[in-house]
DNA sequence: TTCAATTAGTGGCATATGCCACCTTATCCG
DNA sequence: CGGATAAGGTGGCATATGCCACTAATTGAA
């Protein structure tokens, strides 16, 4: 019993959320491998590219990531020239974030990469039931869970998920 | 439009589920804060627990996760005196990996936290839900996605998501 | 207007993960 | 037996993420 699973464990939806994310993970690296980006990258190159240059904490709120964890996931996107910042014209506590021409380049090229995994991925587990698990996976993102200690803002409460 | 939903978008899987990890694993990292582990430790200490003395391959394998990656992230455990390491009687390249008394210990701890965690969890979604997002996860994970450029063991085809 | 509270980021530190090059120990085979 | 391979890990390097302490810019009030 080398891939033990006793009872009570693997029931654990996080270390099961994360073991599946290390799987697919890979998979979408390995096909985003040619343009030299990972497959977090794309995925924070997209988001900079379907927002208006988005401020560094509206990302990070769209992708539920800590702000700082972004600025250290932007370096090397900045660095190698993808990506550029700018403060906003109003409020300058407020850092803008935009692809820069060759960042929507590189992204180009990522789409079609990420268009082979996806389609892929699809065509194994069904777009009908991919399209459920990604649903499924938004509405866990956004319950607002919270350890009962701090069980103050109650309201939020039922929310299903619609597997 | 903050957080943007182009079509075309958020419907990568793989980004989809890497957000719900992020979302899930503070979750359960807040829960399991007073123990001093972190969501990944304590998964990582339970599956060696219930394993046999696994080796590090073996650990690896059943977690997903790459050989070395296990061993960086064994280190701190081993550091903390949570985990000790010793050769294989027969095979002197197998490592072999268990809790030590303090280990269980501390498992034993974090399993109490994890568990309200868990049941808050499952209170929200429900546990019938949890499950069957789990077993989704796990075919997910198992799914043998494999880039067509290499498109060799083609056995494993048509694996269904029972969502 | 002035100062406390709030908001937006940064930098440092630590863990999580991967890939690749390299080292050892086993195995296979001619 | 002896060299070619395979198997199991380690170390170095790079990115991914988080938390915390701290700074700068805004806002809200007295």
């Amino acid at each position: 019993m080398t891939v033990a699973r006793k009872p009570g464990f693997s029931d654990c939806n996080n270390a099961t959320l994360r073991r599946a994310a290390r799987s697919l993970g890979r998979f979408y690296d390995d096909a985003l491998a040619p343009s030299g980006l990972k497959s977090t990258q794309f995925g924070l190159l997209f988001q900079i590219h379907i927002g208006d240059e988005p401020a560094m904490g509206a990302i990070a709120e769209a992708l539920i990531m800590d702000l700082s964890a972004l600025g250290h996931t932007l370096k090397p996107l900045i660095r190698d020239g993808y990506v550029e910042t700018f403060p906003d014209k109003d409020d300058r506590r407020i850092k803008r974030v935009r692809l820069t021409p060759p960042g929507q380049a590189k992204l180009d090229e990522a789409l079609k990469l990420w268009s082979a995994a996806q389609r892929q991925f699809e065509d194994k587990v069904g777009a009908e039931q991919a399209a459920k698990l990604r649903a499924a996976l938004d509405a866990v993102a956004d319950l607002d869970l919270k350890l009962p200690a701090a069980a103050s803002s109650n309201r939020e409460s039922g929310r299903r998920l619609i597997l």
